[in-house]
DNA sequence: TTAATAATTAGAATAATTCCATTTAAACCT
DNA sequence: AGGTTTAAATGGAATTATTCTAATTATTAA
C-alpha cells in the first residue's frame, strides 16, 4: 500500500513535478512521504528501508533516482557532512545544520535574514552564489534527541 | 629528492608533529610541501601525483595517512563539497569556500570577525560548535583562474 | 649503533553511489 | 476504457573514493 501524503503535500508534490514535465509515480510519492514523515535527516539507505515497508519491490536505484528528482524539483535538500552518506531534508527554509559528533544526529539551525545576508555579502564581486551551505559540528553538551 | 619546505614552514611542520609525538617523515613533509606549494585545493589524487614526482615510491595509502596526520595536527584543512573527492587547504585562517560550478575550481572567501561571530551565535544553547563549514557554489560570472 | 616501534608499502576490501539493459507503468490520445 | 509512447523502475554489475591489512622499512631515543 502506497504512502499517503497529506492533501497539501500531495498538491505541492504533484505541482512541482508537473512544472518540470516529470511523472508522478508512487515511488516518488513514497520517498517524499517518508522524508516528510520523520524529519530526522535520513540517509538513502534509511529511506530505502522505510520505503520498502510501503512498496516492497522498490529497488535501491529507484530510491536514488527519486531522491535526485526530488532534489531537482526543490522538494528536498541534500545535506552533506564530511564524507558520511548524504542525508535528505524536507525543510526548505534557509537553515544550517549542526551535527553532534557524539550521536551523529543532525539538527536544523535557523538562520535569520540578517545573518544570511551578511553571509551572502562575503561572496566576492564576480561570483554568484546559487547555493549556501553552513554546517556546524561539535558536541551537544546537554542530552538532545 | 624530497620536497624542500621553506625554513618557516619546516619549523611549523616539525613543531606541530612533535607536539603530538608524531614522527617527521619525508613523505609527510612532501605532502605538506605540495599543498603549500600550489594552493589550488588539490584532491588526494592530485597530491599523490605531485608527491610521486619527488618521492616516486610513495603509495596512495601513505598519501591518505599523511593527510590524516596533517589534518589531525591542524596543518591543513579538509574541504568537502557535496560528494566530490575531499580537497585539502593550507589556509588556516577562518574562511569559506566558493566552488565554481562551471570550472570546478574552489576559491577561498575570507570571513570577517563580525560575520563569523554572528554565524557562531546561530548555534542554539546546549550545543558547542567546534567546527564551522561554510560553502558557496555557483557561477563566476567573470572569468576567474 | 641498536632496539623499539611508528610509518610506509602494495594490494585487497569496503561503502556509497551510479550505470546499464530490460521490464513496467504514467500520461496523452482517441 | 484501450492503445501507444516514452519516462521511470528494476536488479545486478560497475565505479570511485577511501580504508584496511599484513609485511617491510625508517625514525627516534637510549
Amino acid at each position: 500500500m502506497a504512502f499517503s501524503l497529506s492533501p497539501s503535500s500531495k498538491k505541492t508534490f504533484a505541482q512541482s513535478l508537473r512544472e518540470k514535465g516529470l511523472r508522478s509515480t508512487k515511488q516518488r510519492a513514497c520517498v517524499y512521504g517518508v522524508i516528510l514523515d520523520k524529519r530526522d535527516h535520513p540517509t538513502a539507505d534509511d529511506i530505502y528501508q522505510r520505503v520498502k515497508k510501503h512498496l516492497p519491490s522498490t529497488s535501491f536505484a529507484t530510491v536514488y533516482n527519486c531522491l535526485e528528482t526530488l532534489v531537482g524539483c526543490g522538494l528536498v535538500r541534500q545535506v552533506n557532512m564530511d564524507r558520511s552518506p548524504t542525508r535528505y531534508c524536507p525543510n526548505l527554509s534557509p537553515h544550517a545544520h549542526f551535527k553532534c559528533t557524539q550521536t551523529g544526529q543532525i539538527f536544523d539551525v535557523q538562520i535569520d535574514k540578517d545573518t544570511l545576508s551578511r553571509m551572502q555579502a562575503l561572496v566576492p564581486d564576480g561570483f554568484m552564489a546559487e547555493n549556501i551551505d553552513l554546517c556546524f559540528s561539535g558536541k551537544g553538551h546537554t542530552p538532545h534527541n
